[in-house]
RNA sequence: GGGCGAUUAGCUCAGCGGGAGAGCACUACCUUGACAUGGUAGGGGUCACUGGUUCAAUCCCAGUAUCGCCCA
């Protein structure tokens, strides 16, 4: 880039040249921190966190342009803004992105390092690559509070973590239950519901005999899982199914297992599945531990942690064989339970079947419910204040049917297994003594206080070896980043934040748990408004995933068009409650946007208009001035009021009409004849107001498009400090002047109509015609004096004049009460013109039919508003006028 | 099965009780002293279907069809 003379505007603007600049200027110059505006009131915002293993996707970038636009909008308005940043641990990702890293290097297995050894590793490994995608939220122009940046493992973060787990417990609110998990057998952890994701898969329903033990016959079992048929511990049929009646209180023998068990009856039973008999195996399947309990079936664990089958359980002491089955593989043991089935001719059918199975949506693998000892938060209980919280509106999802997703959830919300059997996390706060008497402490040292109390003498502890699920962490994620438990003065300061801006998809994951937390320990919500947007999919509405290869990356799109663009894509489509179907298309149109920008800012260098300066839009004199004074109102007033109401696409939209129609198409084409005309106090009026709306534009566009505008702003003038801590317009509504708005529109009617009849008689775009008007009143004849010089510009005239009579062989058209006439004898084309008047005219009469109509209703004149009517009326009117005079037109064509 | 949502121009989508809109694409013309990443003009829609409420329905209500998502 030449820099010989710094304010020189290059012909396009180039973002990859100037974005990381800029942005390094602003974060080194402290303009993201909180804490500018000690006077203003504040404005919070706390990121969701991502995952510290992540990288930057599309889903990101929407979140944290809205995020964004927010803060900026706020801190231009003199909020003190905080946006807090920040990362979580991510346990089972990070562990394994590490442990995959370690076998790539064919080093120990974490086992073999150690616990220890194991986690220095993985903080070596986020200190060297962790944060990733904390540098493509800069590249995103993010402008959150980096001195602030928190991460979930953090000390303080660990702290709050500890303090919470040890209030709860002591609460009640934490304990320890032997429940089935979702175990997932590859990660040997249990994970949670919301990690498990259901995938059709096409398999077989196997029906087999049990038969009778009192030999009078068989009962038909039908089963997606044969294999489990180990742990059976019962027959359920429903109590009404007429089939099965008898056979309820009876015993089957299970087959290879040789043990005795029940037919109950509960309704679990479907009599139109299968064969209306199911096998229950309470310790490996959700629902049929729910029977079990109701019908008093023991729980018979058959399977180890690898999913493997294991039948060390006394219930299999009597079983023949059993060794044959120990330790075999779960997917092996099902065709092996089959084939000896079959050989036992107990098999009655077997179908194909397409079920949903249950997979670990990191490990890929097949999910086992699991009985094991693990930790749980006590939800049901926490949720009721939750859930009132956005009951009375203390809390408010916008948009607001997001409620009842809430409320769904949350009424049937299930005991919180926060334990994970991972290394990479917050370990469990809990200590052991020898006869697994448990001690729950902040630290060891007061743990084994409370042992020594226990016991009356000190005693050896071994701590729980399990972490924490990272949610438990981000839950606290709304004050343990303020500070909590210190008494920080950012705490008092910035709680409740203000809003939460996240997918729909983590209302589950996060949005309730942090409902949770923030009412449980700060008595106060965390946020007053929840901002669910959009999901972003690939051009044909299908979700991005890698899986797919329909993922776009949201970096490329910035390479190549910049992040402003980019940024302007999202919020312009992020309409409430659709989801964002995202076309490259769209991002380039947008990126034109900037240019189209970038070029009017040009104009105004090239019109001597950056140096003026002093521009009143109070005293501004000319009706030009004054109309695009009136426009810059009402385009701040809607983005404003779209912004407020987190209507991002209705916001984007109204700032690039301002830009792009009022100010590009119109404003600077009618400023072109005074700026290059004559008039000395005219000229520097318009220099002046020029560049007054051009700055008006660059605040309004800021929070969009942060970089261009910025940038524009530091080219354009000689500026105290940056544009996105410049104040945001707050123009006052008796700015706009009615008489300038319409004279203005006036002259856009008149240049647009004589262009519409120029181009479609043909007329060559570089010849000059004259104009000649009849029937003009005063007022238009008064304005095409005043603006005639504009308007001859714009719509190519040779000269204007006057006349009673339309001159023969004249395109004509209709203007208010007058006709202009373009006297063209030599070339028109009479038929042609008769044509064009003929559809005009045609156009009218339908005007004209749909608004008599209404107003020969003597139901709408009686019920219908009085302005309404009114209104009407004064259109017919015109309507009517103008089709008199076209058809005059008309008919002086022949 | 339960819940939520969608159906408006060729495409992507706004609008949501009183004059059918935008961007892209398309057609014609235009390199005019900001911008061809541009300008000017234009074509293109029984607002899914069927009923109902209303003076008035793309908009509200009910049903139908198709599609999508979430939870079982």
């Amino acid at each position: 880039m030449s820099d010989t003379s710094k304010n020189t505007l290059d012909k396009t603007y180039d973002p990859s040249a100037i974005e990381a600049a800029l942005y390094a200027a602003w974060e080194d110059d402290g303009c993201f921190k909180a804490g500018r505006e000690p006077e203003g009131k504040p404005y919070t915002i706390v990121i969701p966190p991502p995952n510290v293993t992540g990288s930057l996707h599309m889903g990101h970038a929407l979140n944290n342009t809205l995020q964004d636009i927010l803060c900026r909008f706020e801190r231009m308005r003199g909020r003190d803004v905080l946006w807090q940043p920040g990362t979580d641990h991510a346990g089972i990702a990070t562990q394994m992105v590490v442990e995959r890293q370690l076998a790539e290097e064919g080093n120990a297995t974490r086992r073999d390092m150690g616990r220890d050894a194991f986690i220095a590793r993985v903080w070596k490994w986020k200190e060297e690559s962790g944060s990733t995608i904390t540098g493509q939220l800069r590249r995103l122009g993010a402008s959150c509070d980096w001195s602030r940046e928190r991460f979930t493992m953090d000390d303080g973060l660990s702290q709050a973590v500890l303090k919470v787990f040890v209030a709860l417990y002591e609460q009640g609110l934490i304990y320890k239950d032997k429940r089935l998990v979702n175990w997932d057998p590859g990660l040997l952890t249990a994970i949670s519901d919301l990690e498990v994701v259901q995938k059709e898969v096409n398999s077989h329903m196997w029906h087999f005999n049990y038969p009778l033990a009192d030999g009078s016959g068989h009962i038909t079992v039908a089963t997606t899982r044969p294999e489990t048929m180990l742990g059976d511990t019962g027959v359920a049929v429903h109590p009404e199914d007429p089939r099965y009646q008898k056979l309820i209180g009876k015993h089957v023998v299970l087959p290879i297992v040789g043990r005795e068990i029940p037919i109950v009856a509960d309704e679990y039973a479907d009599p139109e599945q299968g064969s209306g008999a199911v096998k229950i195996t309470p310790a490996h399947d959700f629902n049929d531990f729910e029977v079990g309990k109701r019908c008093g079936l023991e729980a018979v664990n058959m399977l180890d942690q690898r999913a493997c089958i294991d039948l060390s359980d006394p219930a299999f002491e009597a079983m023949v064989g059993r060794d044959e089955w120990q330790g075999m593989d779960r997917f092996a043991a099902r065709k092996k339970i089959v084939v000896t089935l079959e050989h036992l001719g107990l098999v009655d059918k077997i179908e194909d079947n397409t079920h949903m199975v249950p997979f670990g949506d990191r490990s890929d693998k097949v999910i086992e419910p699991w009985l094991t000892d693990q930790w749980y938060v006590d939800a049901a209980t926490l949720a009721r204040p939750a859930r009132e919280a956005v009951e009375d509106g203390r809390t408010k999802f916008v948009p607001a049917n997001w409620d009842k997703t809430y409320f769904e959830w949350m009424n049937n919300i299930q005991p919180w297994c926060i334990s994970r059997q991972l290394w990479w996390g917050h370990q469990i706060p809990a200590w052991y003594g020898p006869g697994g008497e448990i001690f729950v402490a902040e630290t060891e040292a007061v743990a084994m206080a409370k042992a020594e109390a226990h016991f009356g003498v000190p005693t050896e502890l071994t701590r729980d070896e399990d972490v924490l699920d990272t949610w438990f962490s981000s839950a606290l994620w709304p004050f343990s980043t303020l500070g909590w438990p210190e008494d920080a003065p950012e705490l008092a300061r910035h709680y409740k934040t203000d809003v939460l801006v996240t997918g729909f998809d983590i209302i589950f994951f996060w949005v309730a748990r942090m409902m949770m937390a923030g009412l449980h320990f700060m008595d106060e919500v965390p946020f007053h408004t929840v901002y669910i947007h959009a999901l972003v999919r690939d051009e044909k509405g299908a979700k991005m995933s890698k899986s797919k290869g329909n993922v776009i990356d949201p970096l490329e799109l910035c390479d190549k068009y910049g992040a402003d663009a980019l940024r302007f894509t999202l919020s312009a489509m992020a309409a409430m409650g659709r989801d964002i179907k995202l076309a490259e298309a769209r991002v380039e149109g947008y990126r034109n946007f900037g240019t189209k920008l970038w070029n009017a800012a040009r104009f105004c260098e090239m019109n001597g208009c950056f140096a003026a300066g002093g521009f009143d839009p109070a005293k501004a004199s000319l009706p030009l001035t004054r109309w695009i004074v009136g426009e810059a109102v009402h385009a701040q007033n809607s983005v404003t009021q779209a912004i407020e109401a987190y209507r991002f696409n209705d916001a984007a939209n109204g700032v690039y009409q301002f830009i792009w129609n009022n100010f590009c198409d119109w404003y600077v084409e009618l400023a072109k004849p005074v700026l290059q005309g004559e008039d000395g106090a005219a000229k520097a009026e318009v220099q002046a107001a020029t560049k007054w709306a051009l700055d008006h534009a660059l605040r309004l566009l800021h929070p969009f498009m942060p970089f261009v505008t910025e940038e524009l702003w530091g080219k354009t003038g000689t500026r105290d400090g940056y544009l996105m801590l410049d104040h945001w317009p707050t123009l006052p509504e008796m700015l706009v002047d009615d008489e300038a708005m319409a004279e203005i529109s006036w002259l856009i009617n008149a240049i647009t109509e004589i262009r519409s009849v120029r181009a479609e008689m043909n007329v060559p775009a570089g010849a000059q015609v004259p104009l000649v008007a009849v029937d003009a009143g005063a007022q238009t004849q008064n304005r095409l004096e005043t603006t005639g010089d504009t308007l001859r510009r714009l719509a190519r005239l040779a000269d204007i004049s006057f006349a009673d009579t339309v001159p023969a062989g004249s395109a004509q058209t209709v203007l208010g009460e007058a006709t202009l006439a373009l006297p063209l004898a030599d070339v028109i084309d009479i038929a042609a013109e008769r044509a064009r008047l003929q559809k005009e005219i045609g156009k009218t009469e339908g005007e004209i039919k749909k608004l008599s109509g209404k107003l020969n209703n003597e139901g709408f004149l009686a019920k219908a508003p009085e302005a309404v009517v009114a209104e009407n009326r004064a259109r017919l009117d015109e309507e009517e006028a103008r089709r008199d005079k076209l058809n005059s037109a008309l008919a002086r064509l022949a």
